[in-house]
DNA sequence: ATTAGTGCAAACTATTTGCAATAAG
DNA sequence: CTTATTGCAAATAGTTTGCACTAAT
């Protein structure tokens, strides 16, 4: 794997240490995927990306960790596809565009939007929004 | 079924007149539910809501039209729960909130927001924003 | 030592599909 | 009469779970 950021994989196995959860194996080689590859991936995307390198990974342990990575902020899950969940690897807050005709997910950077506490007298902890349309690529192809 | 505003089923009748789409019985009493009830609905929901009062109706029909309804504009599909989508029969462009305490999904009015054409060069349709947090109810409780 | 994680297979759930019978235009 | 829809059952896909084994602290 290459381009691992080791400052990076060390952030988040800080975090797992302050949650006093274990680092084991697995979850080393999964921070270091993540940590090397800014992008938007399934649970299925991962598995088949790293079972050539470590043929014993399980794809419940890919769920299993995903999840709990997503929990601590290591990951951000998304809903935007309409059959399955998709890990995004880059976790500074920001937004989402799905192009209806291609499929591709891009990254849009907030600009002048401040998460608001309340709404409705509801608490907001954070918020996602997914714009969906045609791609710049899809309209000039 | 009560409530029904006749005026909003002719409305969603003329859409699918409008695309010549056959308005079959079992349409029509699903046209009628999501006339007289506003509020996010899973498919599972309005099977589990009418099969009472129409035995023979399968859930398969409610997701062919439920579909189809959503990709003429006459109910809106949420991606908000983790493993279902959920109708909404209120069509008006709004945000939601969903309690990650008690699950309730609650609609937002939209103030001062104007949808973007365009995003990085890319043509934007529609957008969706959700808000997760703890509700007012279960704040107060 | 103790607690938690892994990998595998099986289970589960939401959704889709194939198809013969039927209804709509 | 022609085309599309219905309802059923079976299939599919994503995700979760049970469990024996192993690894981390």
């Amino acid at each position: 794997m290459q381009n691992v950021s080791e400052a990076q994989v060390q952030e988040k196995i800080k975090i797992l240490k302050e949650h006093h959860i274990p680092l084991t194996t697995t979850r080393l080689v999964l921070l270091r995927f993540i940590s090397s590859h800014r992008g938007h991936y399934s649970a299925e995307d991962i598995y088949q990306l790293l079972k050539e390198e470590y043929p014993s990974l399980s794809i419940a342990t890919v769920y299993n960790n995903m999840s709990l990575f997503a929990s601590l902020g290591i990951v951000q899950e998304l809903r935007i596809e309409r059959d399955k969940v998709i890990y995004d690897t880059y976790t500074k807050a920001h937004d989402h565009f799905l192009c209806l005709k291609c499929g591709k997910i891009y990254d849009i950077e907030i600009k002048n939007r401040k998460l608001p506490e309340q709404i409705d007298g509801h608490s907001v902890h954070y918020a996602h929004t997914y714009y969906f349309g045609i791609c710049k690529e899809c309209k000039e192809a």
